[in-house]
DNA sequence: CGGGCTTACGGTGTGCGTAAATATC
DNA sequence: GATATTTACGCACACCGTAAGCCCG
């Protein structure tokens, strides 16, 4: 599993559409398909059903989403403590 | 950023010196001196302080550790959740 | 010298994008 | 035919491991 997979996971749950999630990441449709494909084939369960209209969440996608903004948005805090201890330490050069 | 950098940071400041860490981790010392740098750079500061002994986290570290262990730990449930959710709809097969 | 971190370098693997295939309405 | 997902394929980038380099007690 890969924090892309992750975010491209969060969007194209967002989106419902493999296509409007590719242009909101900057990325085609194919590296898309194949990264939720690879996360589905490692947690060994469909996260989406695949319908004719797009992408629709299933139970263990919507539990899935839950945890995976949680855990991009703690990154972000990792990050963020980073900055702040290294302003402190580092003031304005 | 990569999760293979998150754990690796972990262990690194775990055993203090990266020889430990690589035998820990079953990966040779090169990709983890490497992935640290690679970590500290896109961080923009340093984690740790190179000593002849090994190496010591920095204050910035040691924030950034906690963070860390914090993604990881929601990672691990995350993954939990959807074994969860489909050993409900799919029950022992 | 010995222990520790880093750099060089060669080879493998992962992952992208373009293009083509498939399916539904 | 339009919109959607998926597969094929070629190429570039990233990453690892071995080997060598560097520094300090």
């Amino acid at each position: 599993m890969s924090l892309a997979q992750l975010e491209y996971f969060v969007v194209v749950a967002e989106e419902g559409n493999l296509g409007r999630a590719a242009k909101r990441l900057h990325v085609s449709q194919p590296p898309l398909t194949r990264q939720i494909r690879a996360l589905e084939d490692e947690l060994g369960a469909p996260l989406f059903a695949r319908t004719p209209r797009g992408m629709t969440l299933l139970p263990a996608g919507r539990r899935f989403l839950t945890h995976a903004r949680d855990v991009l948005e703690r990154l972000d805090r990792a990050r963020g403590a980073v900055r702040e201890a290294s302003d402190i330490d580092e003031p304005t050069s």
